[in-house]
DNA sequence: ACATTCGTTCGCGATTCGCGTACCTTCATT
DNA sequence: AATGAAGGTACGCGAATCGCGAACGAATGT
């Protein structure tokens, strides 16, 4: 499962193999271990590599499906957050007027 | 760092070892081992603990303070919908702006 | 033609795994 | 007090897996 997904983020973003084992300072037969499923990267590596492909170790072990999860923000189900401090819900409720205004606006052209 | 937080959790929900280490199929010793730190679970133990305690692995790992998940806007791990119409990424970078401007100016006050 | 980069695979030594077992407390029952 | 069950801790063992360097073919650039 991981193997499946490391690979599928390099190749989306056209990294080598080289290239993310001097990120994690591992060698790239290790990394491509990784991808092979031939290996299991450590638990620290797999907190290396979601911080480095931007994504979450949830993603990367399958625990969650979804890649690109829709997030609805007329309807707060999630919390949000902006360089890690949360957004509060004024602050939500101010992003979405301030979306549908520009949409308003674009709409009118 | 996964031992700390697997401790904490089992405490709270006032559990014992050997309920875990049914839940898991595993010896108690070896879920032991993992609150001790003594040993690291595989990563699809990791998972299944994850899903046992009602959090993320993102928080078991470490990767995250947050307990519940949570949704960084800076990372574009995300499709934002308002009104079920996706947010563009230029205008998550417009949300992301205003925020942080917002932020700001609260802490010039 | 040659060197470089990329991805794949393998063997090796070292590490670490998961298990059973033993041990010590604590607590409830007899 | 004696017994036994249950929770938590520590250790030794064989087996499994790790990370590494090395070697290889294919593709590309010089």
């Amino acid at each position: 499962m991981i193997s499946k997904r490391l690979s599928e983020l390099r190749k989306r973003k056209q990294w080598s193999l080289q290239y993310i084992a001097d990120q994690l300072n591992i060698a790239k037969s290790t990394y491509a271990g990784y991808e092979s499923g031939y290996r299991q990267p450590s638990l620290e590596a797999v907190k290396e590599l979601a911080t480095l492909f931007g994504t979450t170790t949830d993603y990367l072990l399958g625990a969650t499906d979804e890649e690109q999860p829709s997030i609805e923000l007329t309807r707060p189900t999630v919390r949000l957050t902006v360089d890690g401090e949360a957004v509060t819900e004024d602050e939500i409720i101010q992003l979405i007027a301030f979306i549908r205004a520009k949409r308003d606006i674009e709409n009118k052209k």
